[in-house]
DNA sequence: CCCAATCTAATTGCAAGCAATTTTTTTATC
DNA sequence: GATAAAAAAATTGCTTGCAATTAGATTGGG
């Protein structure tokens, strides 16, 4: 058996995992003043984005399922930044949208990208390398991973 | 308001945040035959290590407070994979341990790096490259993070 | 020696995160 | 048009993750 394989140290894996996290950690003075966790930001933005989406295709664009999702919208509900309404169309679907509270968060939350980088110890390159591989990865289907 | 900023395409943080919890979720049918989580196998990776070490350090690895290990280890104890037992010369620290049963769980995980990496589509250049700008930014402190 | 500060784990409370299941609605097939 | 299959969201049950607090042990300064 080959134990230097399984050194934390030698796994690829692993730093990805940690600093995933350490990032995140990051962003909480700044999200904190929002009034928003890290998740609830990113849904955040994919509606300032795209102003109204249905619960499917926000679970698709953040990588969660409806188990996450659903519970992380009632909370945004009940902070009154958006509002869930069956598709009358299509009762299957919950259609969420934004509030003018939830729209006007948009502003200050758009200073908050540029305080994270500032933060990150590393080049413009290096950072348009690391989102390059990332992209690489996450866009790729070879192991039946969805 | 400068919107593009917002867009989660924009994000570093965002692909960082969903491809670590893509490639954890890839480890899941190995980890399954063990009988591990993600978090318990990187604990179990230090001790197959360490052999033994105590709950400050093991956090310090992993990047994770007692809130989270505490009640992991207690898991991994009932489950027989290690024991628990405080530091007679100093009973505040706990000192962890791996049973027979945790290390023979060594040999068959010893086989789980390679799976994954296979798994992963990027050239081993790549996956230096990622290695290291993902340490460059663990290792940081410059933003009074611990 | 004593008391305050420090240190270590554990605990509490809350929000993710996910697999598996359930409920409701819609679509397809006969 | 009835019924089976599929689709979308919600629910359940469990583990992680973290901030804040607590409990107990140790150390240092006076």
């Amino acid at each position: 058996m080959d134990s230097e394989v399984l050194k934390l140290e030698n796994q690829l894996c692993f730093p990805l995992y940690a600093t995933a996290k350490e990032v995140v950690k990051r962003y909480k003075p700044y999200l904190d003043e929002l009034g928003l966790t890290y998740t609830q930001y990113i849904a955040m933005m994919v509606l300032w984005e795209h102003k109204t989406i249905n619960v499917k295709s926000l679970g698709e664009f953040l990588y969660l399922d409806s188990g996450t999702i659903t519970p992380l919208l009632k909370r945004l509900e009940a902070a009154g930044f958006i509002v869930r309404k069956r598709d009358s169309n299509d009762e299957r679907n919950v259609i969420v949208s934004l509030t003018l509270k939830g729209e006007e968060l948009k502003e200050p939350a758009s200073k908050i990208p540029e305080k994270i980088s500032k933060c990150l110890p590393i080049s413009d390159e290096e950072a348009r390398t690391l989102y390059q591989i990332l992209y690489k990865i996450l866009g790729d289907n070879s192991c039946g991973i969805e």
